[in-house]
DNA sequence: AAATTACTTTCCAAAGC
DNA sequence: GCTTTAAAAAGTAATTT
């Protein structure tokens, strides 16, 4: 019997931070090999780092938001090399800006196929969205924790909306239970 | 005070209006359809239950009217897919789809997964299939989706699927185009459904 | 007809329209 | 609301080979 909960992986984290300086991100767009600003489209200067692998949004505020990192490390590790390119560039930046994590995206498998007709009815159609024929994926709200769960005929699961790496787990004990209460799973 | 009073008299009439727009909108839709009008009155509900409690605001009047017709086939058992809706709405099938879970939501409607069963007498009129294929594909439905393959899957495609088998079975062949065509899916999906009903069904 | 690419859904922050 | 960024799930669709 393996333990649906440690089958998560964190697959996503968005994080915010600020460097407490305003930017001049035309001037920024130049000196930043790689970076892509288009003003006309969205008011962001995107940068991607390689290592971790991630990708910022600099805004004209000096505040930042960090996407597609796999940890909460990887969300600081991209963040200070950022940091550090700004410094190179004779950027003030404050020695260390807070860093605030928004979401969390982790994916998960409850090991056994899931009747999702049933599960909607089951889960109560107030709390569910399930239209098979716009997404294939049960959307459920759960309140305690508070995330979104997606889940799927296969038994895979998304849990994504909470802030915390607990949030993820106790979510996945808490619709395992839930299902397993109804007496749908496998 | 007189202003606040101008400014109720000009939005109720402007409520009257939109209502009447949207009204309208509904039995044109719904006329395009096909559908009975008993299922229109049962969208004038919505919409006018919709626009009790403000939900309209943010929205256009024809994505609500489109979306509460939608709802009302589906409240009635004789659903139209998204498709079909948009194909005689002025709305994108995306708006749609987002409007009618809102209503939903806030409404409460409570409607139940589409059942693909639902589909087979229209479509299967439509292509000129007799009562015999019609039960068939319904009890392929039901096989197949008790063991679990119905999750996840478009109910048009799962009904598509099973009325091309089963006018395989019944000697009535219909093409996967003829049948894509009224069911608006692709043959591919049709294919697919078609493999996993069949090996349901513990044939082949 | 198979492979590839791309779009659907959920979440969140940012600045501005 | 929208715009952009990222990521997973699985179904469907449009292209390409």
């Amino acid at each position: 019997m393996t333990n649906p909960a440690d089958s998560i992986e964190i697959q996503n984290v968005v994080a915010s931070t600020g460097i407490g300086q305003e930017l001049d991100l035309e001037a920024l767009a130049e000196d930043l090999p790689g970076a892509d600003f288009n003003p006309d489209n969205f008011p962001g200067l995107v940068y991607r780092t390689q290592e971790p692998k991630a990708a910022a949004l600099i805004f004209r505020s000096g505040k930042i938001v960090c996407t597609g990192a796999k940890s909460i490390d990887d969300v600081h590790d991209a963040l200070g090399i950022i940091f550090e390119k700004l410094r190179g560039l004779q950027i003030p930046v404050e020695d260390d800006p807070e860093i605030t994590v928004q979401n969390i995206v982790s994916s998960a498998d409850l090991g056994h196929n899931l009747n999702l007709n049933a599960l909607a009815i089951g889960l109560g159609l107030e709390d569910v969205e399930y239209e098979p024929e716009q997404f294939p994926g049960l959307v459920y709200r759960m309140d305690e924790p508070e995330v979104v769960i997606l889940l799927f005929g296969s038994g895979k699961i998304v849990i994504t909306g909470g802030k915390r790496t607990d949030d993820a787990e106790e979510a996945v004990e808490e619709i395992v239970e839930r299902i397993e209460g109804l007496g749908l799973l496998g | 005070r007189l202003r606040k009073w101008q400014e109720r008299i000009r939005t109720k009439d402007a409520g009257e209006r939109n209502l009447q727009f949207a009204l309208s909108e509904i039995d044109r839709m719904a006329s395009a359809l096909g559908v009975p009008r008993s299922v229109r009155e049962v969208a004038s509900v919505i919409y006018r239950r919709a626009l009790n409690e403000d939900l309209i605001r943010g929205r256009s009047i024809e994505g609500v009217s489109t979306a509460a017709l939608y709802a009302a086939c589906r409240q009635e058992g004789i659903p139209r897919s998204l498709d079909e809706v948009a194909d005689v709405s002025r709305v994108p099938q995306k708006e749609i789809g987002r409007t009618y879970r809102y209503i939903s939501q806030e409404l409460g409607l409570e409607l139940k997964p589409v059942d693909p069963k639902q589909f087979v007498p229209r479509f299967a009129s439509a292509l000129q299939l007799s009562e015999e294929v019609q039960s068939k594909a319904t009890e392929i439905i039901d096989v197949s989706a008790e063991q679990g393959l119905l999750s996840g899957k478009s109910p048009t495609g799962f009904a598509a699927a099973a009325i091309y088998a089963a006018s395989l079975l019944c000697n009535e062949k219909k093409t996967q185009r003829e049948v894509a065509d009224v069911a608006q899916v692709t043959e591919v999906t049709i294919r697919n459904r078609y493999q996993e009903q069949i090996e349901a069904m513990g044939f082949r």
